[in-house]
DNA sequence: ACCAGTCTATTCAATCTTGACTACTCTATG
DNA sequence: CATAGAGTAGTCAAGATTGAATAGACTGGT
């Protein structure tokens, strides 16, 4: 699964009714244009496939005053808004190595309930344990582990990582057990959106980016 | 970047020559189809694209004796072989999160020189280090960190993230300067491809996934 | 001898991603 | 007032990725 999906339909979501720019700098404004594919030509694709797949309805609206093209706005049907918490769900559980979806999901996860938000996170925890005694087990040889070479040093890294994933995890269920952020149901959501017309503090100044590419 | 046109040059390097199917099962030897894309389809567009683009000669070959369609072999060119060692540099030195890429880096690394393994890692830490500061510096606002609420918790993430890739990163140098490993110009290479016809002992089983998808 | 299953080897359509491009408006500046 | 630059909003073609499909040859059991 990649972030796009989760992170589309929750900008969405929150705007109650978005067109593509809109939820384009609520992305940036999150900071996800530094931690996931949420680039334009992703995000207008990802509205238009949702839209096509009953969880996004689409609305056409006339040029804004602002310039530019005609846009289209978007809201969540109620199939998207499942889709929407399944997403969530999943991104939060699934104790794979994608940063991204991860983030996405610790972005989004004050829209569930205190508890649950734990116990998909001890789920998590769960998992990577799991992952981690089962990959030592299957990929540590007869001739002893030093008979892989270097390429043993893969393998340190995966269970490292996914021993930090586990530590990382069991920081954030031990603050948010503690009382820390506002979750559903427990008065006014915290989640920030760009209001129509702000300015974004945090623009596209590509400040600091990979070495890559 | 992705990590598969580092994987295809790497295995058809060790090969000399080799056919899609030939790289498919070396990537899965080394486990690569767990913490890569490296699936079949991807792997032969790899192919494709960079013979196309001129890193790789293409030869058409008769069908195996063991039967199945006609086969291509690949080599590479003077300039894929170019590629190759950039992608490589590039692969230790990129401070970004993207774990395959690191991976597949780690696999190859031995066909570097000590001295540059080591220099490529430790420009990598530096790296890390920088972009932790230029973060905490940009994404802290004047309100104090507590303002950000829960969406501090994934720039916590990722700061701290960005630590442990350094910190084993500084493993991995250290190990390698006590001696650890035989690199380009120290006697024989150790990355192991299957010899034609060799049974893969970590077939495709898939023992372990990840959660989602 | 037959059939199911596995191995060899690759292709394909559908989808997703990327980076560049379009086109229009507003604003500041000399 | 001309015009460069920035902001608004979205499109597009090329490339990458995925999952499933194809198809012949061998293998083991009944």
């Amino acid at each position: 699964m990649s972030a796009i999906r989760l992170l589309v339909l929750g900008a969405v979501r929150q705007h109650g009714r978005a067109h593509g720019y809109q939820v384009r700098n609520d992305l940036e404004f999150w900071g996800a244009h530094e931690w996931s594919n949420a680039k334009p030509g992703s995000i207008y694709h990802a509205l238009k496939q949702m839209a096509k797949q009953g969880l996004l309805r689409a609305h056409e609206v006339g040029p804004s005053t602002a310039g530019g093209p005609p846009r289209t706005e978007y809201e969540l049907t109620e199939q998207g808004g499942e889709e929407y918490l399944r997403l969530l769900r999943e991104a939060l559980t699934a104790y794979d190595q994608k940063m991204d979806v991860l983030s996405a999901g610790v972005g989004f996860i004050v829209d569930l309930e205190r508890s649950e938000a734990v116990a998909l996170l001890r789920e998590r925890v769960r998992g990577m344990t799991e992952w981690r005694s089962s990959v030592t087990d299957y990929y540590t040889p007869e001739s002893g582990p030093e008979s892989l070479g270097h390429i043993g040093e893969i393998m340190n890294l995966w269970v490292s990582s996914a021993d930090f994933g586990a530590r990382w995890t069991l920081g954030l269920i031990e603050r948010i057990e503690a009382g820390a952020y506002v979750f559903a149901g427990e008065g006014e959501r915290s989640v920030q959106v760009l209001a129509e017309g702000e300015r974004n503090p945090y623009a596209t100044g590509v400040p600091h980016t990979g070495d890559e590419e």
